[in-house]
DNA sequence: CTTCTATATTGACAGATTTCGATTGATCTG
DNA sequence: CAGATCAATCGAAATCTGTCAATATAGAAG
């Protein structure tokens, strides 16, 4: 269950108070997985920008529940984007969460 | 011990590697701590551009000993500089390492 | 050489994280 | 409705992480 969406803030600028500070690192602790940048990088590397689980599993090489439990990792962190169409969950990259992380850190 | 210098890889242009994923997710991980996020806020911020140990323990609020341990994992991450001088031990932020990772996510 | 001071390391513990198998829930198809 | 498929959740095991008190180390000062 979560409490607030993250917000990354700029982490050379000043001195971060612990809520930001706090805040921050939940983005960052996102990344901070192996199997979770694939899924980024795989995702975002797509052609249609989107994809299901059933085709994210395989190339991690990890099981489905496993799998799902990463996407939402990413999900809850306001990184990737979920839409449940039918049966299938289709996930893509959400460019504005990134560039803010990426922009935290300039 | 550390095995290999942490490298950040380019997220979002192709699929990554395992190795790949292994080491810029090891760059995100350092950053994945309230403590370290601030830790990095407190020495880009100070004028000197860079502080000490004995400098840093009291505005976090955490043991030296704790303090201690996470600028070993921002200093393993590559994102700071430790210089020994005397008695103390000065700390520098690594801006080639953070504009790394920063443009990982680019 | 002894003492003091600043850091680092060690050892221990609690809590978080990663992972999987089993199950559940939801939707499509016949 | 019945069966099949995709994804989420649950429960549990193993590992990793953050934290501190205690101790060690190394340089400075007397």
């Amino acid at each position: 269950m979560l409490t607030q969406t993250p917000v990354c803030c700029p982490v050379l600028e000043s001195p971060l108070t612990d809520e930001e500070a706090e805040s921050t690192a939940r983005v960052f602790r996102a990344l901070a997985d192996p199997a979770r940048v694939k899924l980024l990088s795989l995702v975002a590397a797509n052609p249609d920008g989107e994809m299901c689980v059933c085709g994210l599993t395989e190339p991690l090489g990890l099981s489905q529940p496993t799998v799902s439990h990463h996407l939402k990792v990413l999900v809850d962190a306001g990184l990737l984007h979920r839409e449940k169409r039918g049966t299938w969950a289709w996930f893509r990259v959400n460019h504005d969460a990134i560039a803010a992380a990426s922009a935290a850190l300039r």
